[in-house]
RNA sequence: GUGAUUGUAGCUCAGUUGGUUAGAGCGCUGGUUUGUGGCACCAGAGGUCGCCGGUUCGAGUCCGGUCUUUCACCCCA
């Protein structure tokens, strides 16, 4: 007999994580169909050519592949082998695991393109596979959460995606949380002011860490990417930069104002306030932090990134607008915007802070305990009607004492019990 | 992919410079209690010490490999 065992980086959940993670997923879609998002799910294996080549390198390195059925071996030559297994894998597997969420999305637009109203808004709640090596809080399964608008540059798309996150964060009772935003051309406007035009992705990558290992080895990270001593010397005010938002954009219009497209970055961040101030959104929340890069180099608009403070969790929903979704399949100048929701992360966070509420634990109202056969019997007969009223109810299947009933009770939190001996059966409850 | 780290009962962990039948607490099962569980007391079940190999008269303990866990890097949710 050999000891069971799960695969390295996937999980169980368990009747009460499901019932916490139906809680909020519940709350995310109720929001996402609220703002006119319609549900989309795509299969958990995509062709493999769907999915190589738009991750980079090491995205590629990260997919899941599947062997191919029967004999997976049939179409390789001793060649293809002595050539290495990057000649070998088109020939074993043509199907993989998906990523994410987005490159699906962008296949599904592409092949349904005469079919869907534009702009079309949809969200996407299913598991993405990736083969990294596990740590707290990532796994090589996990759920993403996307909500998405494609085929339209309307800056109210990022407003209503600021303001859905506040609806979600509100109804999950998250009271402190960071919202921080951000517009990759303004990010591109700093490359060339400090003199590095074109290198932004670098910088970017360099720059998305300062939270993280501070100013002085961000320094050095660019140092060693090519950046000139000049160059960063020029970021040095804009790192030390502090204000609010009205404080933050006047700040940029005189630092950008070199820059053209650093300008236009400046001139989307004001319409989105301002848009976001008529919708009537609390400025709760927001900040307008121009050191969020985030990782993804194909955002092309404004960027997003939600954090909760002191739970000692990563970020917990991220998104941004890219120009050109669907130009890897072929369809051109497609612009869309998009976040999604760490719900594990999500779930973390709400575990730590302590905001699950009792009742996202879904456990029976009611357990009959029964003392003999005319108990059970009685029991049997009062399930319908219990059932029919709404409640939750169960009858202990079996014949035994009431100790363990009890404890069955106890062990799975149903708060209350109704005994059927003699004396409640004779007094009709 | 790089560098560390972990692995003993269902769970949390002890286990002394390698030396007889590997322990504790909690949990579990039964009983004290043929109508009231959570407390108490009594009894009991449960481990080829992650796996494979090596050193040794002898390995839970030392060595190598492998898997697993956790962590940092890379990257990301």
């Amino acid at each position: 007999m050999q000891k069971p065992s799960l695969p390295k980086g996937t999980r169980d959940f368990g009747p009460a994580q499901m019932a916490k993670r139906a809680y909020i997923l519940r709350t995310i879609t109720k929001t996402f169909k609220k703002f006119g998002f319609q549900a989309l799910e795509t299969p958990a294996m995509e062709n493999l050519s769907t999915l190589t080549g738009k991750y980079g390198d090491e995205g590629d390195q990260l997919l899941f592949k599947i062997l191919n059925s029967g004999d997976f071996l049939k179409q390789v030559e001793a060649s293809d082998l002595a050539e290495g297994p990057g000649h070998v894998l088109p020939k074993v597997a043509e199907k993989g695991l998906r990523y994410d969420l987005t490159v699906p999305f962008a296949r599904y637009v592409v092949m349904n393109r005469n079919e869907l109203a534009f702009p079309f808004k949809r969200y996407q709640v299913q598991p993405v596979w990736r083969a990294d090596r596990p740590q707290r809080g990532r796994y090589r399964e996990f759920y993403q959460c996307d909500a998405d608008v494609v085929g339209t540059e309307s800056l109210l798309c990022e407003v209503e995606i600021i303001a859905m996150i506040q609806e979600v964060f509100a109804e999950l009772k998250i009271e402190n949380y960071q919202l921080k935003i951000n517009n990759r051309k303004v990010l591109t406007g700093i490359a060339e002011v400090i003199g590095a035009a074109g290198k932004e992705s670098a910088l970017c990558v360099a720059i998305d860490k300062l939270d993280k290992i501070g100013w002085e080895k961000v320094q050095e990270e660019l140092a060693e990417r090519g950046f000139s001593e000049e160059a960063r010397t020029a970021l040095a005010p804009l790192v030390a930069h502090t204000g609010d938002v009205a404080e933050t954009l006047t700040f940029l219009s005189s630092y950008l104002a070199p820059s053209t497209i650093g300008m236009e970055g400046v001139a989307e961040l004001r319409t989105v306030f301002s848009l976001l101030q008529t919708y009537g959104a609390s400025p709760k929340g927001i900040v307008l932090d121009v050191m969020l890069a985030r990782g993804l180099s194909y955002y092309t608009g404004a960027i997003f990134e939600v954090q909760v403070p002191d739970t000692g969790i990563g970020s917990v929903s991220g998104g941004g607008r890219y120009d050109n979704l669907t130009g890897v399949f072929g369809w051109e100048g497609v612009p869309g915007v998009g976040f999604s929701f760490g719900v594990d992360r999500l779930y973390d966070v709400l575990e730590v802070l302590q905001l699950f509420p009792e009742e996202a634990v879904e456990v029976s109202d009611y357990l009959l305990v029964h003392f003999d056969a005319k108990g059970f019997q009685y029991g049997l007969s009062l399930l319908a009607q219990l059932r029919a009223a709404g409640l939750a109810v169960e009858l202990y299947p079996e014949p035994t004492k009431m100790k363990k009933q009890l404890a069955y009770a106890t062990k799975k939190g149903i708060r209350r019990v109704l005994l059927l001996g003699d004396d409640e059966i004779a007094a009709g409850r």
